[in-house]
DNA sequence: TGTACATCAGTGAACGCGCGTTCACTGATGTAC
DNA sequence: TGTACATCAGTGAACGCGCGTTCACTGATGTAC
């Protein structure tokens, strides 16, 4: 079995980061405790050992999974050349983003559900969305970047949601590629009619 | 008791009347049958004799909570004269739908819970989703008036959605105004560039 | 108009199930001598 | 180095609960005579 305080620490690691997983694969009222410590090779009545309770659990997994999708979107952005504003909606408004929420923005899997939740819960997402804006507005030079970094963030999480609501392939693509082509459209109208 | 067709299918009507409403509070997993069906006042036995499931239950109020979130959008666009898409967007990035999610549209209030749903659950909001591409694209006057559309929907989801995750009144306005303002100025920076 | 009967919308007890949570226990490890 | 004991991470049975679903039933209404 083994207590030692390190392996207490990787047995808490191994939950919540299954955790932060089926949080965007499942949503907030999809975990479950049974499932969630199976996934990370325990009994479910370990769980209490590491957790207050199922609330705890979700409040910390939803902080984790945000920083988790924020840090594979910053990597998937800048794989090529620079982080540019363009190569970063096209990490973002990828069709591997959109097939694989478990890995992805938990904004977009989950903002539905946190608007729904319990003022803590929704704490958590509100600081990161603090932080995205203020990310995309370093994306941007424009005399008025903040707010247009978060109507960015807008179009980027709506864009996604809707493709995975929609089961056509075709209107699926669509729907990423007028999200992309119209945000860079934007930032570009704004930037030579300032000149 | 009474049992003539009128009375049941009256019945039926106050179920997915309600079904609709908490559809949008609840969203898809936290709709309850029990629940539902005290506030038609019926008893939970009930139910079975209008729908096959509560998956058939929950098709049918999503389909009504789409329709209804439309209509109520397109009665509040439109109370002072002309609908525009700037008297659309107040109405709809409004305060008012920002705290009454059970009356507004239903795809602020369900898209990612839809997009973790079977196909056949997204389905019906997917063909909701072209729809609503059509009407916002017959409030714009452009030459791409449909791309210009998609993106718009999206923007205006995700704002309204962030706006009701976000728990400080201030970050909550600031989305919602953002996203206003970067709509009509991108429409307008569209049209003058083509002239 | 009054009585007997058929219909069937709605009732409420019961079902099996999975949930979050608790807790007495186990047994591998670390420590003391 | 070897033995005895304490620690405590993890186990698994048990709890009460609410869920979706089924079904034998009730009793108000509509119909037939």
């Amino acid at each position: 079995m083994g207590h030692s305080q390190a392996e207490k620490a990787r047995s808490r690691e191994r939950i919540l980061n299954a955790a932060a997983l089926q949080l965007r694969e499942l949503g907030l009222a999809g975990i479950s405790i049974g499932e969630l410590m199976k996934s990370a090779r325990l009994t479910h009545g370990g769980f209490y050992g590491h957790f207050e309770s199922r609330d705890d659990l979700i409040a910390q997994a939803l902080d984790r999974a945000l920083a988790e999708g924020d840090a594979s979107a910053i990597r998937a952005g800048s794989v090529k050349g620079p982080r540019t504003l363009k190569s970063f909606l096209n990490a973002y408004l990828s069709k591997a983003h959109r097939d694989d929420p478990t890995t992805g923005c938990a904004v977009a899997a989950l903002a539905s559900d946190v608007a729904r939740a319990d003022p803590r819960t929704r704490d958590i997402m509100t600081a990161y969305l603090e932080k995205s804006f203020d990310n995309i507005a370093a994306l941007i030079e424009d005399e008025d970047a903040t707010e247009l970094a978060i109507s960015v963030m807008c179009t980027i999480v709506g864009a996604l949601t809707l493709s995975r609501v929609a089961s056509d392939k075709e209107a699926s693509k669509r729907i990423l590629l007028a999200a992309r082509r119209s945000i860079l459209d934007y930032a570009e109208l704004r930037r030579t009619s300032r000149a």
